[in-house]
DNA sequence: CTAAGTGCAAAATGTTTGCATACTT
DNA sequence: AAGTATGCAAACATTTTGCACTTAG
């Protein structure tokens, strides 16, 4: 799934990727980007590897209301915990991603395996949500 | 917000939306039923009424990983969805996407809100997995 | 009657594909 | 050298817009 040999253009996208960690970005503007740095890629190629990166797990896809194309978001780090089954949040006002161990969030796998026939993939499962920092500027 | 005048084809629409209530569709997807039963609509009247049930929030809008065009959900009147706190689960093999309804998981919530001081927003978040349809299917 | 809604067809956008070229290994 | 990846431009698909026409109130 993921590409098979190390490229210019697909090194860059990652390092693009992460600096924008927590926002939304279309296939144009990351082209646009790119070309503003001096530096174009071709759109085949951007999409062709968002799209490998959707399959990846490291990439989200989806569209907000108000736009009409696809909008994109890195979510590359959730990955890291692969090992330590650690469940993530992420806010949707400031884009931080949460790392969170529980038990009780645990048992929602067991839960829906046993009373949905459904195998949660924690990897990939993020919840969404406002962060407490974020819910105190709002309040202040 | 919501249209002035009551039309023959807002009407239809909805009465499209309620039945196909639970799943998703395409714009395209209205306008090919609507022609097929011998009562076609224009396009641009789907398109037109769709954006303001977003806005009025009796209707969602998505994209799927794998498909290029926005997919609708109707969540109805008083935004059902959100007041039963359902959940989607979406199968990473074969995209369907679930809608749950349960307590356990509305638990969540309160859980994620009391102890981690993250306000869960239900209507994004989306528990990726494997559905029982295609574990059968591996299975057997 | 008037303002709002409709539908066509055209324009604008956004995404994918074919193919020749360049790059990785 | 062999198989991938790139990027252009063309094909394609989707969504929006302008405008003359219809309809609800």
């Amino acid at each position: 799934m993921a590409p098979k040999y190390k490229t210019k253009q697909r090194e860059e996208l990652i390092s693009y990727l992460k600096n924008t960690s927590g926002s939304h970005f279309t296939a144009g503007d990351v082209c646009e980007c790119f070309k503003n740095n001096g530096n174009p890629i071709g759109t085949a190629t951007v999409y062709r590897h968002l799209e490998k990166m959707v399959d990846e797990g490291i990439v989200r896809k989806y569209i907000m209301d108000n736009t009409t194309s696809a909008c994109f978001e890195y979510v590359g780090d959730a990955n890291k915990c692969a090992e330590n089954k650690c469940f993530h949040c992420k806010c949707e006002v400031c884009g931080k991603l949460l790392h969170v161990h529980c038990d009780v969030l645990s048992n929602i796998e067991e839960h829906l395996f046993e009373h949905h026939n459904f195998s949660l993939n924690p990897l990939r499962t993020i919840f969404y949500g406002i962060c407490e920092d974020c819910k105190k500027k709002n309040e202040g």
